[in-house]
DNA sequence: TGCCAGGCCCTCTTTAGGGCCTT
């Protein structure tokens, strides 16, 4: 049965090219519908945090303060990962922090990534929105606590991750959705997303 | 001085523009 690792930054903005690093990092491994296995940490960004962003997160400066570096933390979070496929919300945020922070300590990171956001996109059109939250009302996934912190971000994507893959393999009649095929078929233009999954599901 | 993300998607498009989504 595949495992994949589903993660979410807390972060100081929005880019790592202007300078922008996490404070938070979650991530939790899926395996067959549920959660099996977590990792969480903040950490210390060694630069502030702006008011709005500590308003959105409730993550303080002084919370990263005493807080191990970026470093340590995202070493510990790669080992954690190890070479499990990689799920996120909105995923090119998530990955651009993960692969600029791996990219400096010399990490490779093979690992590619699906998108929920994506994903959520074809299979759920009739939504008035895709944001996270908004999915996790809809759809009625389990809220484990107050969202835009890592940990509770990562399990609501976790549950999505979930649903979306019973919902795939429900409408297209497939046994098992993987990670990959799911992964090739997000970017697909929306006419053509059952027609990718299919192919994929030949291959 | 003033501005600064970026990839995807839709449409009043495709030689472009703007909304969505993440913090």
């Amino acid at each position: 049965m595949e495992t994949v690792a589903v993660l979410d930054f807390e972060t100081t903005g929005m880019s790592p090219r202007l300078g922008d690093r996490p404070t938070e990092i979650a991530v939790v491994l899926v395996c067959d519908g549920r959660i099996v296995d977590r990792y969480q940490s903040l950490m210390n960004p060694r630069r502030p945090i702006p008011a709005e962003i500590t308003r959105l997160t409730g993550i303080t400066n002084a919370m990263v303060a005493g807080a191990p570096p970026v470093a340590t933390v995202m070493r510990e979070a790669a080992r954690f990962v190890g070479d499990h496929p990689l799920v996120a919300h909105n995923a090119a945020f998530d990955q651009r922090f993960w692969a600029a922070e791996l990219e400096t300590l010399a990490v490779e990171v093979p690992a590619p990534f699906a998108c929920t956001m994506l994903l959520a996109r074809r299979v759920y059109p009739q939504l008035s929105d895709h944001r996270l939250s908004t999915l996790v009302r809809a759809l009625a996934l389990p809220r484990p606590g107050r969202a835009h912190r890592a940990m509770v971000d990562a399990e609501m994507t976790a549950h999505l991750w979930c649903r979306l893959v019973a919902d795939v393999g429900a409408a297209h009649g497939l046994d098992t959705v993987s990670h990959g095929r799911l992964a090739a078929a997000q970017r697909a233009p929306r006419q053509q997303f059952s027609r990718t999954l299919g192919a994929c599901a030949a291959a």
